[in-house]
RNA sequence: GCGCCCGUAGCUCAACUGGAUAGAGCGUAUGGCUACGGACCAUAAGGUUGAAGGUUCGACUCCUUCCGGGCGCACCA
C-alpha cells in the first residue's frame, strides 16, 4: 500500500543528495518521482528540470552528480543517469515489501454528498440511466474507500407538470381497480401527449391537475404517491441488480415547502426581479439569467436545485457535492452555482457538476434506430444470458450458473461504461458492451477467479495460506511488478477522488489484473518449493484481495468462479 | 452568432496534468493446449496526435485562429 511512502522517503534522499552535490537546499515532491517509460530501466525517474532552473546548471549535469552523491543503500537497487533524467531501479525484496506494509491511515474527514442516478417517475431506467447512476455510486464508494462520510442521494424526479398530465390521463382512461405497472403510466402520459394535440383543453386541465397536487389535494396526492411508489418499485429490481443503494432517496417534491423560503431569501438579499413576467435571478456578467418561476407562477428546476443545495448544505455542512449530471446540463449547474455564490454562500464553490458524456444508439440520442427507448433491464438481461452461454460451454460443472451469469454479464456491462474517462460520448454497442475478452470487465474478474482457484487446489493438497509468510523468496520481475501495482491503490483512489473520475480506478484494476494474470502464466505457484509457495500464495491472495476491493469500489463482484 | 465538451493506430480508448522512442484492447498475422482455469500469455504490422501558427530547453497536453462532430443558449427536467 506504499508507494507513496517509498516515493517519500527517495524523495527525502534526493534533497539530501542535492544538498551534499550542490549545497544549495532545493525542494523534491515525491510527486516528481515518475515510472519511465519502457524502453528504460528502472522504477522510479527524476526529471532534472526545476532543479536546472534553480541551481542554473544543465540538467544532464544534474543528474549525474545526484547519482553519484544518492547512497544507492537499501531499497535502491541501482541509479543511473540517463541524460537529464535520473533513473531509480527498486531493489524487487524492497518493493514486495513495500506492497505488504501498513496501509496509511485514511486522512480525509470531509463529508461528500453525491448526487446521482436520479431516475424520473413514471419512465422506465434506460440504458442512458446507467452512466450517472453507476459514475455516481463509483465516486460513493471511492469516496468511503478514501475515509469520506458520503451521502449518496437520488433526486428523483418525481414534481413538476408533467405529474398534472398522467394525472388528467389516468382519470380518463385508467381503470382504478387495477394496478399499474410503469409501463402503464408511460403509456398514458404518451397518449395524453397525443389527445392533447387534437384537444387543447386537456393542457388547461392537466395544469390545473398539478395546481390541486401542489396545494395538496388528498386525492392528486394520492395517486402521487401511487405512481410513484409503482416506479420506485421497479428501478429497486434494477437497483439490486446493479447492487446499487442510497442514503437518502428524495426528489423535487421534497423541497417543495422550501421553495418559496429560498425565493424570499433570494428576495432579501436583492437579487430577484421580473422579467417578461417571470421571476428571475440576474447573473453578473451573463446574458440571460436563472429563472425562479414561469409567468405562469409555476417553479422551475432550477429553483428547486437551489432549495436542495441548501437543505443538503445545511443538513451535512458537505465539504464538497458532487452533481452526476450529463454534459447538456452544464449551463443549468453554472447558473445555479453562480446564484448560490452571488447569494453569499461561501459553499458555493464547493458544488461541483460532474458530467459526463452522451449515450446514443447508432447516432440517435437516447433511441435506437427504430425510435424504441433501450431499458437497462432489457440490456442486463441480455448481457446476463450471453454470459450464460459461455459458462456453459466453458464451465459446464459450475454450480449456480445464473448467479455467477449475472456477476459476469453486469459486470461487462458496468465495467465498460466506466473504463473511459466520463467525459467522453458513447455510442451504444451491445458487442462492444457485452465483450467478454480484452480490457473488460470478465477480464479483470477471470484473474481475481483463477487466484481462487489456485487457493483452492492449495487448500485441497493440505497447503494453509499463511498471511505472515515470509516474502524473502520473491525477486521474480513478475513478482516485482504485481507488487508495484499493488503499492499504486492509495495513488489511484485519491487521483479518482480529486477528478471525481471512476475510470482510474478502472484503469488501476485493469493493470493490476493484467499483472496477475502475467503471473499465473510465467510463475508456478504450487509446483515450487515449500517456502517460494508459501510466499507466492501470499502476494496472489494480496492480489486477488485487492482485485475484488478494486471491483467493489465500481460496483462490480468478484465472483470465485466463472 | 455565443458558450461548454470532444477530435490520438482500421475501430474503441490511454498517456501520471509540460518531459525520454505517444501506449493498451479489439481486429489482422504468427507462436504457446505435456493448461496450478486458453474468458489467458506472447511476438509482429499499424501514428505528420484534425490543420496552421505561437509560448518553451521540451507540447497530445498551455495560448491564438481555423476545420470537423456533439451539447446547450428564459418560462421542460
Amino acid at each position: 500500500m506504499a508507494a507513496r511512502r517509498v516515493k517519500a522517503l527517495l524523495a527525502g534522499r534526493l534533497q539530501q543528495a542535492v544538498r551534499t552535490a550542490f549545497g544549495a537546499d532545493e525542494p523534491v515532491d515525491a510527486a516528481q518521482l515518475q515510472t519511465p517509460p519502457p524502453p528504460h530501466e528502472g522504477d522510479l525517474s527524476l526529471g532534472c528540470f526545476a532543479l536546472s532552473k534553480k541551481l542554473r546548471k544543465p540538467p544532464a549535469e544534474i543528474a549525474a552528480a545526484l547519482a553519484k552523491a544518492l547512497p544507492p543503500e537499501k531499497p535502491l537497487a541501482k541509479v543511473q543517469a540517463v541524460g537529464p533524467y535520473l533513473n531509480l531501479t527498486l531493489e524487487a525484496a524492497d518493493v514486495i515489501q513495500a506492497a505488504f506494509g501498513p496501509a496509511p491511515a485514511a486522512t480525509a474527514t470531509g463529508t461528500v454528498v453525491v448526487d446521482f442516478s436520479s431516475p424520473n417517475i413514471a419512465k422506465h431506467m434506460a440504458v442512458y440511466h446507467l452512466r450517472s447512476t453507476m459514475i455516481g455510486n463509483a465516486l460513493c464508494r471511492i469516496h468511503r474507500a478514501l475515509g469520506w462520510k458520503v451521502v449518496g442521494v437520488n433526486h428523483l424526479g418525481d414534481w413538476g407538470t408533467g405529474f398534472g398530465k398522467l394525472i388528467v390521463g389516468w382519470k380518463r382512461w385508467w381503470d382504478p381497480r387495477q394496478e399499474p405497472t410503469v409501463t402503464d403510466l408511460n403509456a398514458l402520459y404518451v397518449r395524453f401527449g397525443q389527445k392533447a394535440k387534437a384537444d387543447p383543453k386537456l393542457e388547461e386541465e392537466a395544469r390545473a391537475a398539478f395546481l390541486a397536487l401542489e396545494k395538496g389535494d388528498g386525492e392528486s396526492r394520492r395517486l402521487w404517491q401511487r405512481f410513484r411508489d409503482t416506479s420506485l418499485g421497479e428501478f429497486q429490481k434494477v437497483y439490486d441488480l446493479l447492487g446499487v443503494s442510497f442514503d437518502e432517496v428524495s426528489g423535487e417534491s421534497v423541497y417543495e415547502p422550501d421553495l418559496e423560503p429560498t425565493i424570499a431569501l433570494l428576495r432579501a438579499k436583492g437579487m430577484v426581479s421580473e422579467s417578461e413576467g417571470a421571476l428571475v435571478v440576474a447573473l453578473p456578467g451573463k446574458e440571460k439569467p436563472c429563472l425562479l418561476k414561469k409567468s405562469d407562477g409555476a417553479t422551475l428546476y432550477a429553483t428547486r436545485d437551489l432549495a436542495a443545495a441548501i437543505s443538503h448544505q445545511k443538513r451535512h455542512a458537505f465539504t464538497r457535492k458532487l452533481y452526476v449530471v450529463d454534459a447538456g446540463q452544464s449551463l443549468h449547474f453554472v447558473e445555479v452555482f453562480a446564484v448560490l455564490a452571488a447569494a453569499g454562500f461561501e459553499w458555493a464553490s464547493r458544488c461541483e457538476h460532474v458530467p459526463f458524456g452522451i449515450l446514443r444508439f447508432g447516432g440517435k440520442r437516447g433511441r435506437t434506430r427504430e425510435g424504441g427507448v433501450v431499458l437497462l433491464k432489457d440490456v442486463l438481461d441480455e448481457a446476463t444470458s450471453r454470459a450464460l452461454e459461455i459458462i456453459r460451454k466453458n464451465s459446464p460443472d459450475l454450480a449456480d450458473a445464473h448467479t455467477v451469469a449475472r456477476q459476469v454479464g453486469i459486470g461487462a456491462v458496468v465495467f465498460n461504461d466506466l473504463k473511459n474517462k466520463r467525459t467522453k460520448d458513447i455510442d451504444f454497442d451491445f458487442d462492444e458492451a457485452l465483450a467478454f475478452e480484452g480490457e473488460t470487465g470478465p477480464y479483470v474478474q477471470y484473474a481475481h477467479v483463477r487466484a481462487c482457484g489456485i487457493l483452492r487446489k492449495a487448500k485441497e493438497a493440505g497447503i494453509a495460506l499463511d498471511p505472515a509468510a515470509d516474502l524473502s523468496p520473491l525477486g521474480l520481475p513478475e513478482e516485482k511488478a504485481l507488487a508495484w501495482r499493488l503499492s499504486l491503490w492509495g495513488e489511484a483512489l485519491e487521483r479518482a477522488s480529486r477528478e471525481a473520475e471512476p475510470s482510474v480506478v478502472a484503469g488501476y484494476v485493469l493493470d493490476l489484473a493484467k499483472a496477475l494474470h502475467t503471473f499465473h502464466y510465467k510463475v508456478p505457484v504450487l509446483k515450487a518449493s515449500p517456502a517460494e509457495t508459501a510466499a507466492r500464495l501470499r502476494l496472489m491472495d494480496a492480489a486477488r484481495l485487492r482485485l475484488a476491493e478494486g471491483l467493489a469500489v465500481l460496483g462490480i463482484a468478484a465472483p470465485e468462479q466463472m
